[in-house]
DNA sequence: AATACTACCTGCGTGC
DNA sequence: TGCACGCAGGTAGTAT
């Protein structure tokens, strides 16, 4: 679920919680959210490790520990949890109340759990020396996590393929404008697949492209010099203020501490349909662009030909 | 090579 | 109430 903003959240809340403590022992309950190692060495491996630092790249959190780094991605739904400390009365009800005794058998003893709270969606504990506790929870089970060698997080697949950072510096007009122009696809999926520019998802995508006044499907080669330029301030901007606001919580977001972001009072387009653009007035529309659901002001973000550049047949 | 579609999962709201 | 279906802050793998 989370974009840049709502992954920087997390990261600044872990970075409170968890750096300076060291593992003493991590139990996976769901083997699939580890992609690499294989989980007993993964597991393994970790023991021992001190978390020094948290960064992070695109939408990929990167915890720096003694001698690995290692990798999350939390796809739609993955959460960070944190717990101080045991607490046993909730863990036993909690335990029977979301597991079956075949999963609890399957996958662990109430004694290796240490007495912190579990659920069916709890699926990687790491417990810390000082007796306190992190875990991973994921209700879709799409986050992923890779125990690299220390130093290598950029060379991981995912994170060696994304595109700058959206900040001034990093993302410039130039490089940003030869890699619209060669891609005939729509401006929308384009800038989704993180090449061209990481960090923006499904909403701030729409928010991007509303207050640059673009059509989601304009086909990216078309668009003008000066939409081009809009749109990458456009990015830039939404981005570094939702990451003001802590990000945005529309269903179940919530950043390490379990607090909600607060970036859904300023939303123009996402999940605004039919109330009207706060440009122009007319109600948003939801259409469907590359299969993902999508928001737009008909009025202010209009279709149009081409960009005075040549342009192929199929651009319209 | 570039683009499009599907799989991966679970839960929730809607309409019959 | 039950059930089928569509939808959800993402990406990787597989077709075309």
């Amino acid at each position: 679920m989370p974009e840049l903003p709502e992954v920087e959240t997390v990261r600044q809340g872990l970075t409170q919680l968890v750096v300076g403590k060291t593992i003493a022992k991590v139990l996976v309950l769901w083997p699939k959210i580890i992609e690499s190692p294989e989980v007993s060495a993964f597991s393994h491996n970790l023991v021992g490790q001190k978390i020094n630092e948290i960064s992070r790249r695109g939408k990929y959190l990167v915890f720096h520990l003694t001698d690995y780094d290692l990798v999350s991605h939390l796809r739609m739904e993955g959460k960070y949890e944190f717990f101080s400390e045991p607490s046993s009365e909730l863990a036993a009800e909690e335990i029977t109340g979301q597991l079956t005794v075949q999963e609890l058998q399957d996958a662990f003893t109430k004694d290796e759990l240490g007495g912190f709270p579990v659920t069916k969606h709890t699926h990687v504990l790491f417990f810390f020396t000082d007796g306190s506790q992190l875990q991973y929870h994921d209700v879709r089970k799409f986050g992923r996590m890779a125990l690299l060698p220390k130093g290598t997080a950029g060379d991981y697949k995912g994170i060696a393929r994304l595109g700058p950072e959206p900040t001034p510096e990093a993302f410039t007009l130039k490089e940003f404008k030869v890699g619209l122009l060669k891609s005939h696809k729509a401006i929308k999926p384009l800038l989704l697949d993180q090449h061209l520019v990481t960090g923006l998802g499904n909403i701030y995508v729409d928010e991007a492209l509303w207050q640059a006044k673009i059509h989601p499907e304009q086909p990216a080669n078309t668009l003008t010099d000066q939409e081009i330029s809009r749109l990458r301030l456009a990015i830039i901007d939404v981005l570094k203020r939702a990451v003001a606001a802590g990000g945005t919580t529309i269903r179940t977001y919530l950043n390490a501490l379990g607090e909600a972001g607060k970036f859904q009072l300023s939303l123009n387009v996402y999940s605004q349909t039919g109330k009207p653009c706060p440009r122009c007035g007319t109600p948003i529309e939801k259409i469907k662009v590359a299969q993902r659901g999508t928001h737009f002001c008909p009025t202010c973000q209009k279709l149009h030909q081409g960009n005075g550049r040549l342009v192929k047949k199929g651009a319209r």
